[in-house]
RNA sequence: GCGUCUGUCGUCAAGUGGUUAAGACCUCGGAUUGUGGUUCCGAUAUGCAUGGGUUCGAAUCCCAUCAGACGCCCCA
């Protein structure tokens, strides 16, 4: 036999059962967005690998080992490992902060990471998201949250927790996170592999470090006084307040968590993850933040923007397995041109039908109609001769013969 | 990139060095040439991820490779 194909490492067909859920997915996504004002947006797949190195940040894992990227032309070209650059960039270039604000989008689609696969991982995997653009004050980052609880919501995910931080604006994180690289220097040679890296490449990472030797260092109070101070400034800390203020108000449960940090580069003040327990060790379901400075640093003009991505795959594993539907009839003949003349007339009028294609024996086809049908059609040559139907319903195996042109009355 | 575990039919599996590799489900055919779901009968792995090795003898032991699951890092 000649060699098998299998699909790549981190890759899944997503299958006709699996598909149903998919579809709701992106259902309640346009849904639930437009109610909010959302409107889609669809960005290339690929795009020049510059926009990632600039938008995501150069210092990151993702831009560092984790993107597909290839040469054509002399042009160096990446696979999208998320959406949100991708999203500014056509904002930017299609003059969007010309439109009123705030320019509200959504986005879902692959996206690709070049990662070892686990539990809630996959190299080419699903996003849905919301990015927006124009307005600076908390009640931005509120509604943003407040529709991602919606959306889960509308899906029945009702008890996900909600965490919250602020990242403070470039200027105090860059002080704080200097007091922290201070406080921990003495310990530089304690800390594990991978903290001694993080204490350049993100210092704020250090924190939730889950070695034991790590935590006990993490421990002392010295520089848990540090850990715990509040660093970010005055105006940083109203905006943070007024946001805490308005998902009260609104009811959504949250928890303040210190050291959720996120991994992007762009994000500044407001950061939060939605996180779930049935996930496995990846267990976010949701993260986003506000990213003031993004837009500019991919050169349009200062535009404050606040967002969230989903990932479609873990969205998924939460919800329960839909049941397929069953066809509404499956016409039992063995005259397959009168199969075909009925089938349609009753297709054409939105029923689901099928027939046997390749002429099975009666019984075989019976059979078959209990298995995907709520009704069999039999349409035998007496019911041909005579422009009837026989209409079995499968379930409580009644039937009654009826006009050709009440059939459809009787399927229900 | 690192670590742990696992690979027997389309699926779930039994098998722990000794004939011909259980069983169940699915699929297909028959009992049943116009009445299904129940039932009964039958079909379907010269093959145990792949390649080597040990042995009189390997699905079983050893090595390598490949694939998968989970975890670290990181992220949705």
């Amino acid at each position: 036999m000649t060699k098998m194909i299998k699909v790549l490492k981190g890759t899944k067909d997503i299958l006709p059962q699996e598909s149903l859920q998919w579809q709701r997915l992106e259902q309640n996504a346009l849904n639930v967005f437009s109610r909010y004002g959302y409107k889609e947006i669809r960005t290339p797949i690929f795009e020049a690998t510059e926009l990632f190195a600039r938008g995501v940040g150069d210092t990151t894992d993702i831009v560092n080992k984790e993107m597909y990227t290839f040469e054509k032309s002399d042009r160096s070209i990446t696979l999208r490992p998320e959406n949100t650059a991708g999203v500014v960039r056509s904002f930017i270039e299609n003059n969007m902060s010309r439109l009123s604000a705030p320019v509200k989008l959504w986005y879902k689609g692959p996206m690709f990471r070049y990662e070892r696969p686990q539990a809630g991982r996959q190299r080419q995997f699903h996003q849905v998201g919301v990015e927006m653009f124009g307005i600076k004050e908390p009640t931005a980052d509120a509604e943003v949250i407040l529709l991602a609880v919606d959306y889960l919501k509308s899906l029945g995910l009702n008890d996900l927790e909600v965490e919250i931080n602020s990242l403070g604006c470039p200027k105090c994180r860059e002080e704080y996170k200097q007091k922290i690289k201070e406080v921990l220097k003495p310990e530089f040679n304690n800390l594990c592999e991978d903290c001694q890296n993080r204490y350049e490449k993100n210092p704020l990472r250090l924190l939730d470090c889950k070695v034991e030797s790590c935590k006990e260092i993490f421990e002392k109070p010295e520089i848990q006084k540090v850990i715990q101070s509040d660093f970010i400034c005055e105006e940083c800390a109203k905006h943070y307040h007024d946001l805490k203020l308005y998902l009260d108000k609104l009811q959504v449960p949250y928890v303040e968590n210190k050291l959720l940090v996120r991994g992007l580069d762009y994000y500044n003040r407001t950061v939060f993850e939605i996180k779930s327990n049935n996930l496995g060790s990846q267990n976010a379901v949701c993260g986003g933040g506000r990213y003031d400075s993004l837009v500019r640093n991919l050169g349009g003009e200062d535009t404050p923007a606040v967002g969230w991505a989903m990932g479609m795959e873990r969205l998924n594993s939460l919800l329960p397995e839909i049941e397929p539907d069953k066809l509404d009839a499956y016409i039992v003949c063995n005259s397959p041109a009168d199969a075909f003349e009925l089938a349609q007339e009753l297709r054409e009028k939105g029923s689901k039908v099928e027939f046997d294609l390749s002429n099975k024996k009666f019984t075989k086809q019976l059979e078959k109609a209990s298995k995907v049908a709520k009704y069999a059609l039999i349409l035998g040559e007496d019911e041909i001769k005579t422009n009837k139907v026989a209409v079995k319903n499968l379930a409580t195996s009644e039937q009654i013969t009826v006009d050709r042109n009440d059939v459809l009355n009787n399927i229900g």
